[in-house]
DNA sequence: AAATTATATCGTAATATTGCAATGTAATAA
DNA sequence: TTATTACATTGCAATATTACGATATAATTT
């Protein structure tokens, strides 16, 4: 049918994949790459920067808010969008931890 | 119609979001910290740890391979499928950097 | 107040993902 | 050779995602 319940994994296997699911599109992607390049985060033009339509990139960064890997601020007409550093962190941290977990049980397999 | 070409993304865009979208289910995420635990990555009991059908497994096995994130090898009869430890760091050196950035240009909003 | 600017939401068509029963394949055991 | 075991593939129904035109909202300017 194509649903599985969230309750069959654990909170951190359904946050995780949640924040991973937002970044798995190359518009997204291209989001987060730019604004690292900004210096202040008013952001009304990732429109211009990306070959998408208007409402198309609102619903991105409607994506990538709700999974926490960006937030945004209301400057006066504008929003202010910028990355949430914390969300980054974990993934970094969960990313150390595979790799330190397989460092311990190196060349067993493959 | 839903569908953006990846010519409009840089190669890094559609790469790391390709192998972030693997991560973008809690299965796919379970299938990963289950491949942690094991100390031989002859695998064949994942289905025995998920809730989830024989089939629907393969198919998520599939698609950690085909990102890269897994690889698998024929062992006999079974097959021996472990985590593939460039692509973890090729996302981890993802994240790093972000961070770096983050870091670099402080304070300066949100 | 009317126009403009910046962004969000709605509605909907095209497409992709997810899950699984049924079935296929290929190595191993009996 | 006939199971059996361990997977993969096919086919298909249910659901989710993606993109965008049209339209709404809300602050800013004129």
């Amino acid at each position: 049918m194509g649903l599985t319940k969230s309750e069959n994994f654990t909170n951190q296997q359904n946050e995780l994949a949640n924040i991973a699911k937002a970044l798995g599109h190359p518009a997204r992607m291209a989001i987060v790459d730019y604004l690292l390049t900004v210096d202040t985060c008013i952001c009304g033009d990732i429109v211009n920067e990306l070959p998408l339509a208007q409402p198309t990139v609102s619903q991105h960064l409607k994506e990538l808010k709700n999974a926490g890997i960006i937030k945004g601020s209301i400057e006066g007409n504008a929003i202010c969008y910028c990355i949430d550093e914390n969300t980054i962190e974990k993934l970094k941290s969960y990313f150390d931890n595979i790799l330190s977990n397989l460092e311990k049980r190196k060349s067993t397999c493959c």
